[in-house]
Order: C-alpha cells, then sequence, then structure tokens
RNA sequence: GGCGCGUUCGUCUAGUGGCUUAGGACGCCGCCCUCUCAAGGCGGAGAUCACGGGUUCAAAUCCCGUACGCGCUACCA
C-alpha cells in the first residue's frame, strides 16, 4: 500500500524538519560578510565571492556584511568604495550593513577601526603572542636571499623576539621604527575544518611570524580580518581559496585571543582558458566590463553562480530568488572553473528572453540613444513591434539595432551573395506588381499582406519564395531577418514602396 | 625550493561503493519545422572518470603513491 508508506514518510520526514528547524533557529544569526580592497573596481572573481556570501547570507536569514579592507594606503583608489558599492548594487547584492548603509557593528571601513586594532594588539603583546621587531629592511631581505640561496623556507628567524623588556622600551622611546609580528610557536599542528574542502592540516614551522601591524601604524589584512571578523560576530568566512595558506596564522589568532572561531569556506578560483588564475591580460575581469558590454545583471549572477556551484540536478536557469533558495556552500565544488563566455552569452539570451518587452523597451531607447540612431524619432509602438519580430533572433539588447539596422534606416547597399541568389530575372515585375496592389489596401495588417502576396504567387504560378525574397532584399537589404509580413508591416506601407522602388532602381 | 589545494567530454557540471554500456548544459555537426535567419524539436560526435597500485564480491566514488595544474610563500589583499 503506497500510499500509507509515503503519507508515514511525509509526516516523519515533517517532524525531522520540524525539530531539525527548531534548533536551527535557536543557532545564533547568520552573519557574512564581502571584504574587498577597493582598488578600483570590481573583479568577476570578487563578485562571486560577494554572490556566495550573499546567497549563503540570504538562504540562512542571516546578514550579509560589506567591509571596505582598506590598510593597505598605497592601494588605495579615490571613488574605488562608491565605485564597489554601486556594482555591488547593480547586481543585486544590496549589503544590510556597510559603509553608507550603516550597522551596528561599524565602521565598516577598515583605516577607522585603527584604534580597535591598536587596542588588541596590546593585549597580544602583553601575553607574547606577538611581539615587536625592529629589523631594517635591509636585513630581512638579506635573510630572505640566504634562506633562497640555501632553498630553505623564507621565513623571519624570531631575531628581535630575544630583546629584554628594557631594551624594546628603549628603541620605542628612541622612535625606531617597528612592526608587530605574530608569534609563531614552533612544531605545533594547526588544523581548521573547511566546508567545502574538509580537515586542512598544517604544521607551524612553514607558518611565518606574520606582520600584524605595519611600520605605518595599520594593520595587516591577517589581524585586521581576523579582530573585524569576531568584533563584527562574523560566523562564516567564505573568501577564495588563495586565502587558505594565510589560514593557519587567523586560526592561531583566534585561539590566542581565546575567540570562538567562524566557520571556513575557501571557494575555488575562476580561470583562464589556459587554467591559469583569471587575469585582465586574458580578457575582461572587471565587473564594469560586463556591464558595458549590455550583460545582464540576472544572466552575469545566474552563470558564475554555476561556475563552481551546482544544486545537484540539471537546472541552470536560475534568478536570484531561485538561486537563495537552492544554494548551500556543500553544493560548491573544489576545482577551479574556466570563464567560458559562450555559455555567458547563451545565457544572457535566456535571460534577455524572459524580460517583458515593456522592460526591453526602455533598454532599447537607452541604447538607441548611444547608437548611431541617437535622433531616432519613432513610436514606442513601433520599437515594440521591432521586439517581438526580433526576440528569438538577439542575445543582447543592443543587437536590436546592430542586427536589424533596416528598421531604423533604409538599406544603403544590398547583400551581393543574396542578390545572386535570389534575385530572378522576373523579381522586378513581381515586386512592382506587388507594389500596386498593396498601394490599395486600406488598413493594411499582416494578414492583408500576406493574402496579397499568396494570391500573386498563385496568379503567376509560383512558389512562394520566389517573391519573399527579392522582398526581403529590397526592404532589408539582407537575406536573413524576421518573417517576411513582420518586415513589411512594421515598415509599414508607405516605407515599404520606397523601398521597393529603390531596390528596383539599384538591383540590376 | 617549501607548504597547501585540486584533477569526470573542448568548457561548466551530475555522480557520495552496485540504479552508470558515466547523465545534463554550452559549443560543434546533422535532421525536422520553415519564406530566410533564429527559436524550438529530434539525433550525433565528444570523458579508457590524470596515472599506478591497493581495499572490496563490486570503485569515478574508499586508501596509498606518482604526475600534472593551481594557490600561497611581502611592512598586498
Amino acid at each position: 500500500m503506497l500510499p500509507n508508506k509515503s503519507l508515514f514518510l511525509a509526516v516523519y520526514f515533517y517532524i525531522i524538519n520540524y525539530f531539525h528547524s527548531y534548533f536551527l533557529m535557536s543557532d545564533k544569526e547568520i552573519r557574512v560578510r564581502f571584504a574587498p580592497s577597493p582598488t578600483g573596481y570590481l573583479h568577476i572573481g570578487g563578485l562571486r565571492t560577494a554572490l556566495y556570501n550573499y546567497l549563503f547570507a540570504k538562504n540562512k536569514k542571516g546578514k550579509f556584511i560589506l567591509r571596505i579592507e582598506d590598510t593597505d594606503r598605497n592601494r588605495y583608489v579615490e571613488g574605488a568604495v562608491e565605485n564597489l558599492i554601486s556594482t555591488l548594487n547593480w547586481a543585486g547584492l544590496q549589503a544590510d550593513e556597510g559603509p553608507k548603509y550603516g550597522g551596528d557593528y561599524g565602521p565598516y571601513l577598515q583605516s577607522e577601526r585603527l584604534d580597535i586594532y591598536n587596542e588588541h594588539i596590546k593585549k597580544l603583546i602583553d601575553d607574547g603572542k606577538s611581539y615587536y621587531c625592529f629589523c631594517t629592511q635591509e636585513r630581512l631581505t638579506e635573510l630572505r636571499e640566504k634562506q633562497k640561496k640555501e632553498t630553505i623556507q623564507t621565513k623571519y628567524d624570531k631575531h628581535c623576539l630575544k630583546f629584554s623588556k628594557e631594551e624594546i622600551d628603549n628603541k620605542l622611546n628612541n622612535n625606531i621604527p617597528f612592526v608587530i609580528r605574530l608569534n609563531v610557536e614552533p612544531n605545533k599542528k594547526i588544523l581548521f575544518n573547511d566546508i567545502i574542502r574538509g580537515e586542512v592540516t598544517f604544521n607551524s614551522d612553514t607558518i611565518d611570524d606574520q606582520i600584524l601591524i605595519k611600520s605605518d601604524g595599520f594593520p595587516t589584512y591577517h589581524f585586521a580580518n581576523v579582530v573585524d571578523d569576531h568584533l563584527m560576530k562574523i560566523t562564516h568566512v567564505i573568501r577564495g581559496e588563495e586565502w587558505i595558506s594565510s589560514t593557519p596564522k587567523h586560526v592561531l589568532l583566534y585561539d590566542y585571543f581565546n575567540w570562538e572561531r567562524p566557520q571556513f569556506a575557501h571557494l575555488p578560483l575562476l580561470l583562464n582558458s589556459d587554467k591559469s588564475k583569471l587575469s585582465k591580460r586574458q580578457g575582461d575581469v572587471a565587473v564594469e566590463d560586463y556591464m558595458q558590454k549590455g550583460y545582464l545583471k540576472n544572466a552575469l549572477i545566474n552563470f558564475i553562480a554555476l561556475l563552481g556551484w551546482n544544486a545537484g540536478d540539471d537546472k541552470e536557469y536560475y534568478t536570484l530568488d531561485e538561486l537563495t533558495n537552492a544554494f548551500s556552500l556543500e553544493g560548491v565544488n573544489k576545482s577551479g572553473a574556466v570563464f567560458n563566455l559562450e555559455k555567458l552569452n547563451w545565457l544572457n539570451a535566456e535571460h534577455l528572453r524572459n524580460i517583458s518587452n515593456d522592460e526591453i523597451l526602455i533598454m532599447l531607447k537607452d541604447e538607441i540613444s548611444k547608437s548611431k540612431y541617437s535622433n531616432f524619432n519613432g513610436t514606442d509602438e513601433y520599437l515594440l513591434l521591432i521586439i517581438e519580430a526580433m526576440k528569438e533572433r538577439v542575445s543582447f539588447v543592443k543587437e536590436y539595432i546592430e542586427k536589424c539596422p533596416y528598421f531604423f534606416e533604409p538599406p544603403s547597399e544590398y547583400d551581393e551573395k543574396v542578390m545572386k541568389k535570389r534575385w530572378k530575372e522576373d523579381s522586378p515585375d513581381l515586386l512592382k506588381i506587388f507594389s500596386q496592389r498593396i498601394e490599395q489596401l486600406v488598413s493594411p495588417t499582416k494578414e492583408g499582406y500576406e493574402r496579397i502576396l499568396k494570391k500573386l504567387c498563385e496568379e503567376k504560378e509560383i512558389g512562394l519564395g520566389r517573391l519573399i525574397h527579392p522582398l526581403r532584399l529590397a526592404l532589408s537589404g539582407v537575406g536573413i531577418g524576421p518573417g517576411i509580413f513582420d518586415l513589411i508591416f512594421i515598415l509599414g506601407t508607405e516605407e515599404s514602396l520606397k523601398r521597393i522602388d529603390k531596390a528596383l532602381n539599384q538591383i540590376k
């Protein structure tokens, strides 16, 4: 008795689910962050990291936080923060907290949190977990070169760890420049669990006494990100794979502070077609580049979501909401994904077809204003007809212009191949008669044109193509495009007559 | 060099020990539809699951090794 069995199962799972969600709800709020540095533009890989963070947070009814890692003053670019925020917003990934948004855990610009870092580093120094280092740049490079020559691991030799309290105070008082380093205990096993990769193990011997505070008083990423993540109550650190190697340093810091570690999830890289890390040299990496090229945000989001994540089924077309519902970190792959433009283009076409004509109209008008037809003064109704006719034939909004310029200006030349193949001896005569007849149409409809054309072909005992092809050539100048009756209807009788006349004069 | 991570059709991927002669998608090719081009439908080529050993009655799936790729190895993030 199958129904009974499935009923039993349904009840069973309902109960399991109930308790499961009960425990989840009693859990603390999920908080994740996207923490880019303001280098001028948003990298497509950064957008994906932001997306996964966003999806994870929203799926768990948690918070998505934007934090700017601007502790490297050399890399700061004017206006980068605003640009980052607006690009993220364009993509639909609005942060719940962050610069410009505010929140209870601000400031969200690391450069405004210097006091916080100073306060925390003191504790570490007092505990002997970090120490002042007065080594000069010269000694450091010398040390490194020596180690390289001996082909041993390059790392700091704890030279400054030996100084007494008095010696340190003395140097400090004399304003000798210093940095503060992490005191890594030798020969300790450091392991952390990664949601995507499982257990990852390091030996502390392979970990350098990382600089935590630079000589300019700014913290390094490693220190700032741990302090901030803790203070901002970040529960899950979802970031790129390039951070795996420095995670033991972070883990050490959490332990030194006696703080609870967040969960880590290291995302696979986005790759060039040669499998190297996605770079500028081999194509566009800025999200703005894709915006400019006319990619729809929904398509871009859909595409990069699938680059490294899969729900475990065959679904490929997603809206942001659908992604939010389906997303889980368990569905994220381990290996890097090549950024394949062809699939992006296909997805763009798919999404474009699912947008209402009215919405496309708005985008099209914008596109026209930026094109050479900027002074086009056709009606919305006219453009809507074009949209309807071309919808299955375009992948980008701008192709509503590029693929059918004949809707915006008469053809100035005629495709030679088509001319050769389709323009027959009887073409001029047929077109002349056809012209005369459509001129009689009182209120032209597609069906009206169709009736006339079919009747004429019947009379002449020829196939429809015999007239359709030369007609298309005369009206559009090319051999491809929407159905001929759509074409002539959109153009209208008057314009069509002009174009046929012109073609008759120009095509021999 | 050291350390870490990875490896299923060209590309994105499904797969969590028997359901797999490895499934889907993009791209490519062919056919159908058809006034052209698309879209759509149908079909095809395309992966000895990196390689080599184990474990098991049974491995793409578990274990070990090797190769290759990538990442990190900064007072960058």
